[in-house]
DNA sequence: TAGGATACCTACCCATGAGTATGATAGACC
DNA sequence: GGTCTATCATACTCATGGGTAGGTATCCTA
């Protein structure tokens, strides 16, 4: 049922859903749907949940592991991206609290707030201990955040990779940054353009 | 007229605002919007123009800097950020092809395609000059722009941070990786709960 | 000062889609 | 064989909101 309604919200959108197109996919009628869910916007919701328990768990998880903080925030990381590339990323990341009814806007709002809190702790362990570089650990929170939700606008099932992969390459790229590290072979090319700037960068 | 529109989806959402929302926000009535403009989608996509060509100017312009393209990157992700977080981001973002007719889900595509080829390119060509770390081009390009659209979804006018403030932030982010580099300060702890390790790492 | 263009209004139409009233079928249990 | 409950359909109601028909006031120009 929920799966269902995550599915074509997936394809659609959740505007552009209407009951009757879920109750289609089920091959069912609408009055059907509404025998087991109160309203469209409560099935949205559900999605949400669906989506949002995972990272919750693993957030709760790696409490126990005796690791580095960066590595427990790898972990998150790998399971959110996950999460986000699976049929609830869409509602997960796409449910806009204008969509939602004040009381169940407050609700999803908390949740998501404590999955940023949870990365944001992770951050700021990570730097205490040493296995993090230190950052601003709200903005950094935000990026990582950012980077993985976005996931969901693009990623669609018959892609090449898998949610996992890309979880992966994500997590890679979050660790090294973009700077050649010294002792990594680079090309070593004499960075062919960088000869001098005539012009000022703008901003 | 546009910007109008834009703050109002910016408040409400696409979905949620409706045109009387927008007339009156100008105190005008329905019909006087309907004498500039021909649809509400029309509306939605004028707002994503005007958001995105700022993104394309700036990749314009980089092309004409003698920079490694590294650097050259950065100037584009810090107009980028500044775009997204402007009043128009929330529309460049959140357009999404579903509420668009498909001949403007195909410009709106185009454009974004555009974007995203642009800074794939800067990635391959960083690669190349030595100024960017080996990685695969596509993937990092999803991460960048990932983490800077969604800026949209979380930044808003009262913040302490301006959008640049903000790009700037990621840049650096961007740049240095959360992987502590030798020679920096690191609190130099002795990873307090890295002893070992009891548990294996979900996944 | 007539004619037209610009900018705006009041009052409507109508498709869509969320949600419901009411009743049918089919198995379970007595 | 009756009735009770879970499951589902037909056939509605009704608010919302995109879009329009047709008219008016202002102002510019000839």
């Amino acid at each position: 049922m929920i799966r269902a309604a995550a599915l074509e919200f997936n394809r659609k959108g959740y505007h552009n859903t209407s009951l009757d197109d879920i109750a289609a996919r089920l091959e069912v009628t609408k009055p059907t749907v509404y025998y087991y869910v109160t309203s469209k916007e409560q099935l949205l919701f559900e999605c949400f949940v669906t989506g949002v328990e995972r990272i919750r768990g693993a957030c709760r998880e790696v409490r126990r592991l005796e690791l580095p903080a960066r590595e427990r925030l790898n972990a998150v990381l790998r399971q959110y991206g996950e999460a986000v590339a699976s049929e609830f990323g869409w509602c997960m990341v796409r449910a806009e609290q204008d969509d939602l009814s004040p009381a169940m806007s407050r609700h999803v709002k908390a949740l998501k707030s404590e999955i940023d809190q949870s990365i944001r702790r992770l951050i700021r362990e990570g730097i205490q201990d040493g296995s993090i570089h230190p950052c601003d650990p709200k903005m950094t929170a935000f990026a990582l955040a950012g980077a993985l939700n976005w996931i969901a606008h693009w990623y669609r099932e018959d892609q090449s990779m898998s949610g996992a992969q890309i979880a992966e390459a994500f997590v890679t790229i979050f660790e090294a940054g973009l700077r050649p590290r010294a002792g990594t072979p680079t090309e070593a090319a004499p960075r062919r353009r960088a000869r001098r700037a005539p012009t000022a960068l703008p901003r």
